[in-house]
DNA sequence: CTGAAAGCGCTTACAG
DNA sequence: CTGAAAGCGCTTACAG
């Protein structure tokens, strides 16, 4: 093993003490610095090919100049997608994130958040998991700077950056309705996040608002563990019992695939028969039998903010703590 | 600010010295320690709730448990599953990964290896990018573990982890011609990447080798910049102009992405009139007019040996470099 | 059984 | 203009 070259390599090399090398390299003091020294350490440092150690910096600076990426599971798009955009944009400000999935469990979220704060991250971009209020608050007591993507809880008094579910879904809904739809069924997970939730009162609100009769049985709410099984039956029971939709709006992504690949083995004409809409966006939306409407979030906008917020809560900004609500589109396609 | 508590508090707390704490807090030498001692500095160590701070514990050792996972793009979904099943599999370990996307440019993967390497990351997966053998050569001789997967380069003496390009697209291609196809094309990227060319060989190899004739018209090389316009283009020539193939082989997921939106607008019966065939997986795959076969890459194995190969490395394991290659697997649907 | 001390690789206030 | 020294929060060889 190669020994690494420390700045006690370059001080010798250059005839200096750590303290100039230091200096010279990090610009600082450069008025009161002899020219010719600051140049025997540029070269000396050039030629060993030295590079400061982050980790002996970050432990004296007490910063990492790191943030924690905290979401349910990295390998679904819509975490990754926003997860690249992350990425890029901290990477502007010198930062760099490490990735963490807490597949929805609130044991999981907290060993993650533990072992982060151990390694001093400076600050924490969370999609935080159902019950997990109590211990994102522990955390944020602990002054880490954190704020909330996507997902969030009611009085909670922390930054979070989402987009108007509510307003999104009653958008789609209308939309629907307008296209002369009178029966419109949601498929919805079994959930306490208030997120997805407020995706069933925007539906629920149009389908009242424009005197839709709303019925009950036209929710049907998912169990994730089961979905393709109870989506299936929840579309057998919206088709071809006394419940005849004639439009089906799904609250997410997981949800609409697992139903196109339903409606796959279903002989019926979208959207003369069925009109379709979903919340989030796929690849697989362009290349069903019809290409499927759906409400397109803003990631980039989301993530960007997310940036902006941790970055100046780390820098010490004192930030009003408000949410912040980035629009989403409904981008209408063949299927509504 | 809160001020975090550090050794020296549970030390004082319990009325003993800094070294005490470590040994018991770190199971060290407990057979010469005091019990009472131990238990005392174990509740000091509680009541404070203290945790160690791991950026100290990495500069004493010399060891950060992080490593640097590089991709092209972790929005990718292939990227991110990937990036999914190492998280795991690191964090059985007690290692977190930091994720770069070097976004196909040598100078991104450059300055992202300088950067990680500057944090002191004990080992690098790279799934490196076109041209990029010069940097990883000089990564790898700076003596850190340093593990490929999916892509590769000829006589590079690193750890490789891949799948059978060239099989996998040989069985495809047979595939097709036992299903009485005699007119095949292949869509593939314009690269110098060694696996991807590999898939081209091994569709050009079966089609020889079954008496096939082989016209070089069949194959398209793809501009990923514009892969939409080129993809559409080279489809109206395979199925309009003289090329009149019978079955389409795409050579990765993005393409056949780009070719299914196209074949949405042509009316073609599938798989009679054209059959269809695709390297990787995708959501999008089981809802195109017919479920579309495909050649689903063990990314488990990869990742997963990726995990035992950089952790043995890091260990200091002396591991025979020698390419690890996992067979991917043909799902036959009706497409084909 | 326990503590004082050195050291990991930096930065920085201080003295000269 | 420059260097010696302290200190960030740990671990560990050594002495007793």
């Amino acid at each position: 093993m190669k020994k690494k070259v420390s700045i006690k390599d370059v001080a010798l090399k250059a005839g200096v003490s750590t303290a100039l090398v230091s200096y010279v390299l990090n610009d600082r003091h450069t008025n009161r610095i002899n020219k010719l020294t600051a140049e025997k350490i540029k070269s000396a440092a050039k030629e060993l090919n030295y590079r400061p150690n982050s980790i002996a910096q970050s432990l004296k600076a007490k910063k990492t100049h790191t943030i924690a990426l905290l979401v349910a599971d990295i390998a679904n798009p819509f975490a990754s997608q926003i997860a690249r955009i992350i990425e890029d944009e901290m990477s502007n400000k010198g930062y760099l994130i490490l990735i963490g999935s807490s597949d929805e469990k609130v044991e999981k979220l907290e060993q993650l958040i533990n072992i982060f704060q151990d390694r001093q991250v400076d600050g924490f971009i969370i999609a935080p998991v159902q019950g997990s209020e109590k211990c994102i608050l522990e955390l944020a007591n602990s002054q880490v700077p954190v704020v909330l993507i996507d997902r969030y809880f009611n009085n909670i008094d922390l930054p979070v950056i989402t987009t108007n579910n509510y307003g999104a879904s009653y958008q789609a809904t209308e939309h629907l309705i307008k296209r002369g739809k009178k029966n419109i069924g949601l498929l919805a997970f079994e959930t306490e996040l208030i997120h997805l939730n407020e995706r069933v009162n925007g539906y629920k609100r149009a389908v009242s608002d424009k005197g839709l009769i709303s019925k009950s049985e036209n929710i049907k709410y998912i169990n994730e563990a089961n979905i393709d099984r109870e989506v299936a039956k929840a579309i057998d029971y919206f088709l071809f019992e006394e419940a005849k939709i004639d439009a089906l709006f799904f609250a997410t992504n997981k949800l609409a695939l697992s139903g196109l690949k339903k409606l796959m083995t279903v002989d019926i004409k979208i959207p003369d028969e069925l009109a379709l809409i979903t919340f989030d966006e796929s690849e697989a939306f362009d290349i069903f039998k019809v290409p499927v409407s759906h409400i397109k979030q803003p990631l980039y906008e989301i993530a960007k903010e997310a940036v902006e917020l941790i970055t100046g809560l780390i820098e010490g900004k004192n930030l009003k703590i408000k949410p912040r609500v980035y629009n989403s589109k409904l981008i209408i396609k063949h299927s509504s």
